[in-house]
DNA sequence: ATGAAAGCGCTAACAG
DNA sequence: CTGTTAGCGCTTTCAT
């Protein structure tokens, strides 16, 4: 059997351009571009015989070059952070990336703990048409206006405190009082929290809500069952997990905690039952976001499960719009939440 | 209080140029494309002024200008799977694109389940320098040697048959006898296996490792102990679990099995236990990869880790070896693994 | 050591 | 409808 490709021709040396293109097909450059871009300016049988030497030669044309015209490199910026601490970022990046490519649109990944002025800048300069970031808080809103100041920002997730940014978010107030209201209407009287430092407003807000509505239920927290984690992660929440449950020996046994988010909720939960407790009989564990792993047996965690798709989707059709119009008025939108009921409370 | 910016000029309305920045400091524009690309033949003191004023005046290169002269963008395509679904992807994906900002490139990701065609031409013509895929399996193949022949094209973690192409894998054979060795000389007889149809080479060589280690000690793999998910996660893990352990009680109950990779073992974990057999006293189970969630206390999985870290540091390397001389000769290269000792074996 | 000039491959305005 | 032409902003000879 004769090699597999012995009848065609071998793949060109040098690369092909659009001058080519019109040289085989008998056309003028231009009219190779006009076929590109679908021009109705083009006879139907000049664009065919363009798309089929196209198509024979394998001419792809070249991106540097449109983008150098056209002032648009198609390429969005992601911002993300804790793809491998936090499962909740894999999963807004997966629904990022597909929204964007199906808008013909392709994403670069841009993943840092700490994101600060130079990455900032390298970012801006690699010529992103667009930036959207699951990771903005307030210390860094002025890098965010910056950012702003030059192509399209949208925030998701994680918001800051500006009027002049595209934002979407969860109505994180009203989750954290929802799920407040579910402890105290269900006699859950002690009650921990697990929450951090110089929080994200996400994170901030869900805390608000939580504390205020609990006050309204005449429930005040004990200072020593919150417990401030120095980062998120399932270590850091099994840890004040069992803090929570020391301090609860010596003053009132604690009976609820709610984790501002689920990666330290997993690891609350381990934390309650190293310590001796059973979840929910002794204590009840609610996290935040409903990331996969909640749905687990082995895990399965009540939660607050964000309209993620959703947002990603109003996220990326915002960017679209602005994209195309720069100018347009910023909007700050919040989405609903749901809690997601499942064995680690009531 | 005045604004904070009322002293500073407003921002520039029209993105500076070269030229402009080559006016401001009386040099020619070909003086400012040496100083930024830290050319020697720059006199300390004409430097000095260029740099003066491109730090004042804020001006950035343009990005699709540069890609035009130098054919390079300096991006790298990132070929993922999975993203939500088996954690693997983004801890791979997290060091991926730390090693490439490590070395000045962008990371754009390509997350799809099927790699077609059609994907495989808009990544290459998106004008990415090179690409480093996950993903990559037999089936694929002569789409991974097409993009081989146009950018620089390095395969990390799955691999396929070729010796064209650069490979950077885990020892899957060596891991998966390694398994089965030490199921064998703890006693295990009744020996399951969760894997999959039509595996990408990675989990074909941890089965043909597995099985055929367990022959050299007479054990034979009973076929209705082993499973074959359609589909790699955490419910099809679960589900085939069940099968197993449902085969076993009619026949020779089964007290081992070897989940070829983590997601579907953390599903085996939990579909044993809604057997109501116990892991490990019942039933042994061990799985591979090392996902994070590996390590939590609620599930704490015996498993075999690769040497992730290691092969994507060899793989970029690799990668930016290709892209200074793109004629090197393809090599494959297999790392160590280690196994993991947690709970859930032993 | 610096400047002038050519040109990367494409799009879009203009002319016909 | 199609061709000619003029750049986009940069890097890189080639002069000087």
């Amino acid at each position: 059997m004769p090699p597999p490709n012995s009848s065609t021709a071998p793949p060109p040396r040098r690369k092909l351009t659009s001058r080519d293109v019109a040289r085989l097909a008998g056309v003028s450059q231009a009219t190779v571009s006009r076929v590109l871009q679908d021009s109705p300016l083009v006879q139907p049988a000049t664009r065919k015989a363009v798309l089929d030497v196209i198509a024979q030669s394998g001419y792809a044309p070249n991106a540097a070059a449109r983008s150098m015209r056209t002032r648009r490199t198609n390429i969005i910026a992601l911002v993300v952070a804790n793809l491998a601490v936090n499962p909740l970022y894999p999963a807004m990046l997966q629904l990022l990336s597909a929204a964007l490519r199906k808008r013909g649109l392709s994403a670069s990944v841009w993943e840092e703990e700490d994101f600060g002025e130079d990455t900032m800048r390298v970012m801006v300069e690699s010529g992103v048409d667009g930036v959207i970031a699951t990771t903005a808080v307030n210390a860094t809103l002025p890098f965010w206006l910056r950012i702003a100041e030059r192509v399209p920002l949208v925030l998701v997730h994680r918001t800051v405190a500006s009027d002049a940014i595209d934002q979407f978010s969860s109505d994180n107030l009203g989750s954290g009082a929802a799920v407040a209201r579910y402890f105290a209407e269900n006699g859950r009287r002690n009650i921990g929290l697990i929450t951090g430092h110089n929080l994200p407003n996400t994170l901030g807000e869900r805390e608000a809500g939580f504390v205020s509505e609990l006050g309204r239920h005449g429930i005040e927290v004990d200072e020593r069952a919150i417990a401030r984690v120095p980062s998120f992660s399932y270590g850091t929440g099994a840890d004040a997990a069992r803090e929570i449950v020391m301090n609860g020996e010596k003053t009132a046994e604690v009976d609820a905690i709610f984790c501002v988010n689920d990666i330290v909720a997993v690891g609350a939960l381990d934390g309650v039952r190293s310590m001796g407790r059973t979840v929910p009989d002794d204590v009840w564990v609610v996290g935040h976001d409903d990331i996969p792993m909640a749905g687990w047996s082995c895990i399965n965690l009540t939660t607050v499960a964000q309209s993620r798709a959703a947002m990603v989707e109003a996220a990326v059709a915002r960017l679209c719009a602005r994209l195309a119009s720069p100018a347009l008025q910023a909007e700050s939108v919040v989405l609903p939440y749901q809690i997601v009921h499942r064995g680690t409370a009531g």
